[in-house]
DNA sequence: CTCGGTATGTGAACAGTGTTCACTGAGAAT
DNA sequence: ATTCTCAGTGAACACTGTTCACATACCGAG
């Protein structure tokens, strides 16, 4: 039985050892989390791989296995790196405009900005394992649709305002959502098609028909 | 040389030989094809492998690079497939309505339904792999952008006949292509949050949008 | 009919992947 | 000083895509 006694000499080497061990396991964690986002962002989904990020830092494949369950479970902590990033710069533009139509044209930009600066980390999240975003933690789980209920709020608002018509603001941010994640996905996809003043134009174009709509009646 | 000898029985038996060894090589190169669609509509992009064909139809691995280049030729060719479906499916949807708003609705329909019954075809096609579709074969890449042109002389055209207010017919239909893959996107990304029922509301939504937007003002 | 050539499929190999596991070796606890 | 715990290793397993020497069967020509 460990007993909390610092008052001995033995007591507090030992507590100190203790937290030692750990801080260093948290370091060599931390050590193995940089090198995998490291790599991750440079070489992409497909060419990413535990062996590299072991070898990267100096370890064998298997040691890797004492800090992560899976190379799943590397790449649903790797995202959650991607998600602080995108969360921070989508709370920044929600309140950024005081005006509803500027809010939401700076959330969509700040939204497409992060799609095409990190586009692996995009493709991670919302593109080609979503699913590691679900299942895993809990407590995080929900980090991850906060960002989603944040455009619900902010359409619930705006019709609440006045600023949009009247209907399910649910309904309505989760059409949005459709357009924002189109625009990235295309982006980021079809990089040879749509260059980055493109994807832009394109933005502008999708918030032109979200706000007044291309058809021709009153 | 061959020479064009029919007349003689040995420049018959001769022809009739090489036809023999030419179809059964195209028989062989469609039984891959074949059990490649199968396995890929049944496992996923991911899960995809070369050996798991050749084992499938009863060959080595190796001998299916005398049909096929490379694993990514193979895909090529499997998307074909799909392309084959998504375009005659679109087609059909094109001439259907005599009005452009049931047009464009049955395209719209017929798109986000193609996604939602081949999401291993859509997957491949506009997501994991598009560039299969630029490289490889000129002729039939081509294909792959009339699809995409398809829309923009739909648009053209109801622009020209004043059902749709005046711009950039192609802005237009670049915007209205990114909500319609978002929408099939999030479909199959995120099947665990949208089912079949909810995305369909979103494309109605969506429809609702494009056409009246969701501005308050007239 | 026999010879030479051509194309086809095989089997083994190579380099890579994720994952497991018996084993060291060092440090902590007793 | 001895036991115990745990991090890290290295080898192995079952895969992957790809290449290549080789056997083999078949075709065309002499």
């Amino acid at each position: 039985m460990v007993k909390n006694s610092s008052n001995t000499r033995a007591g507090r080497l030992r507590q100190l050892s203790q937290e030692r061990r750990e801080t260093e396991r948290k370091e060599l964690r931390q050590l193995i989390l940089d090198a995998a986002g490291e790599l991750f962002a440079q070489d992409g989904y497909e060419a990413f791989s535990l062996r590299r990020v072991a070898e990267h830092i100096g370890y064998s494949p298997g040691a890797l296995y004492r800090y992560f369950d899976d190379k799943d479970d590397l790449l649903f902590n790797v995202a959650d790196e991607g998600f602080k990033l995108f969360r921070t710069s989508q709370a920044a533009a929600a309140t950024s405009g005081s005006d509803f139509t500027q809010t939401l044209r700076a959330m969509a930009h700040a939204y497409v900005a992060f799609g095409m600066q990190h586009p692996t980390y995009y493709r991670l999240m919302f593109m080609e394992r979503p699913d590691l975003l679900f299942k895993s933690r809990q407590d995080q789980a929900s980090e991850w649709l906060r960002a989603l209920t944040e455009y619900q709020e902010v359409f619930a608002a705006a019709v609440q305002a006045g600023k949009l018509r009247a209907g399910d603001p649910a309904a309505m941010s989760e059409a949005w959502w459709a357009v924002l994640h189109g625009i990235v996905a295309l982006g980021i996809t079809m990089g040879f098609l749509f260059d980055a003043e493109r994807i832009q134009r394109m933005l502008d174009n999708a918030l032109e028909m979200f706000f007044h709509g291309y058809g021709s009646q009153p």
